[in-house]
DNA sequence: GTCTTATAAGACTAATACAGTCCAATAACA
DNA sequence: TGTTATTGGACTGTATTAGTCTTATAAGAC
């Protein structure tokens, strides 16, 4: 497993199809079927997507929403963020989480804040424009 | 999140403790106390671990978990793939997984396949031994 | 032989996260 | 004012995760 979640998946295809679009809007809808994705659920991912600055809605006849950043911009990580939460290779890493009873002789929390910032890096490295490209850097 | 599961955190907690011992046996209530994990559930991570053969177990009075194998040889890879099958990124890059509507027209298979194999090569070649010196190879 | 220590294995429960739905409200244009 | 579309909240079902409980089995110690 170790997977990332649907709304990220849908979110990145939703992103690709908008920027084919160039300049031009999308609605919920039309993406929806084009793309295959529920629609009552793509609409909430639609509206993260635009708290986060990604997209800008257009209401009305004809609206739906169109990109507001580019492609080379956008990093897997942001997208990641905005629908999980930091990347955390182990629970215990997590800022607020203090609670771990084994803290305090526990042997891997330093060895996996290492991996934990190598995924970080990955993913930080990855524009959806090497997405659309089929490329991963680093 | 993105997160590997405790019975992972666990095991690689279990599985350090164990070399420290080097070719004493420790047992289940043992590791459990030393590491504040529930013993229970340490009881069956060590089970699986048996059946990976990571440990063999020692029966009556003294007896326990032994390693078999060095840490230098155990990588992340196997413990992942072992306690929380193979690593996908995405949902459908699992080979029995082909039910996604979206796949015919999707546009993030190919570059999705690329990233996970990214993060398949980073635990595969992270051993335990490099966890103990609190490094990550790559 | 039987007592004790320890693993083996299966069923079971609780909590959480995930995926997806439904409905009423609001925005803006024609 | 009707239509198209986004907004936002509550809600449901399912899967995964974490952890527990109970009974059985193995083997050494006395």
């Amino acid at each position: 497993m170790l997977r990332v979640n649907k709304k990220i998946e849908y979110g990145i295809i939703a992103l690709l199809y908008l920027a084919q679009k160039e300049e031009q809007t999308a609605s919920v809808r039309e993406m929806a079927v084009s793309c295959s994705i529920p629609e009552a659920l793509l609409s909430k991912i639609m509206q993260t997507m635009k708290s986060q600055g990604f997209v800008q809605p257009v209401y009305g006849n004809q609206g739906g929403y169109k990109l507001t950043r580019s492609l080379t911009d956008i990093n897997l990580l942001e997208i990641t963020q905005t629908f999980q939460g930091p990347i955390q290779v182990a629970e215990c890493l997590g800022s607020e989480n203090h609670k771990c009873p084994a803290k305090a002789l526990c042997t891997i929390i330093s060895p996996m804040t290492v991996l934990n910032q190598k995924i970080v890096t990955l993913f930080e490295s990855t524009s959806l424009e090497n997405l659309a490209n089929r490329k991963t850097a680093v």
